[in-house]
DNA sequence: CAGGTATATACTAATCTGGGTATATATAAG
DNA sequence: CTTATATATACCCAGATTAGTATATACCTG
């Protein structure tokens, strides 16, 4: 199990990821869009689907593929310790996040 | 030129550059902190160097290296599409900010 | 069942990368 | 000038990765 960034270092993965943004697409569809021989777009799929960065769902002969978010939340996550070089005022922005967590906190039930 | 996502598939790089986020430091600190031998920590800073990611300044036999945001920016900047799978709506801000901020939660608690 | 379409997998060759070791360069200190 | 310290680079090798090609599997249609 390779980390998101192994997974994302691959332009092409990048590439389908992109379009998958927009929306549900088949293989064949990612094959014409990316000019990519249909092999290399199923075996980044597969790489995509093992690292649960994608879903696929079966329509007949075709297999629909979108996307999941979990992995690129990490990988925004990961990023946050650094946002302070290029986000004025983290203090304010923090103290604005805590108040809406702890807004949506208290309207909810107690977990 | 590699992407800045290649350069960040690696573990190593990664935790350079989340160590020189709290501060500067030189190429024996890191050393000991990573617990890497020394010619690995001086080529993954070259990398970082070529690519951006680092800037060095000499003092005396030491070079410091420091933080520089910009390609970290555009890693920031990419996942900008994607951001809507997890920030449409209230709820799946919520669930957001419940990963997230526990583990921010956390490292403020620790200082 | 036969033939066609869509997708997945197997296999290979070429390339790339990181670790390890040795060595070179730079600066300081005596 | 000699030695010590800090860092950078050169070189080789083993493992991983990708593209390319061929082939297998799955499902539909007639």
């Amino acid at each position: 199990m390779s980390s998101s960034f192994v997974i994302l270092a691959e332009p092409s993965r990048r590439a389908i990821l992109r379009l998958l943004a927009s929306s549900e697409r088949s293989v064949s569809d990612l094959e014409q869009q990316l000019r990519l021989p249909q092999p290399s777009v199923s075996k980044h799929l597969r790489i995509l689907r093992e690292a649960g960065f994608v879903q696929a769902r079966v329509d007949a002969q075709r297999r629909l593929y979108r996307l999941r978010p979990e992995p690129l939340m990490e990988v925004d996550a990961w990023l946050a310790p650094f946002r302070r070089f290029w986000t004025p005022h983290l203090d304010a922005l923090e103290r604005h996040l805590d108040r809406v967590d702890s807004k949506s906190r208290r309207r909810r039930k107690q977990r």
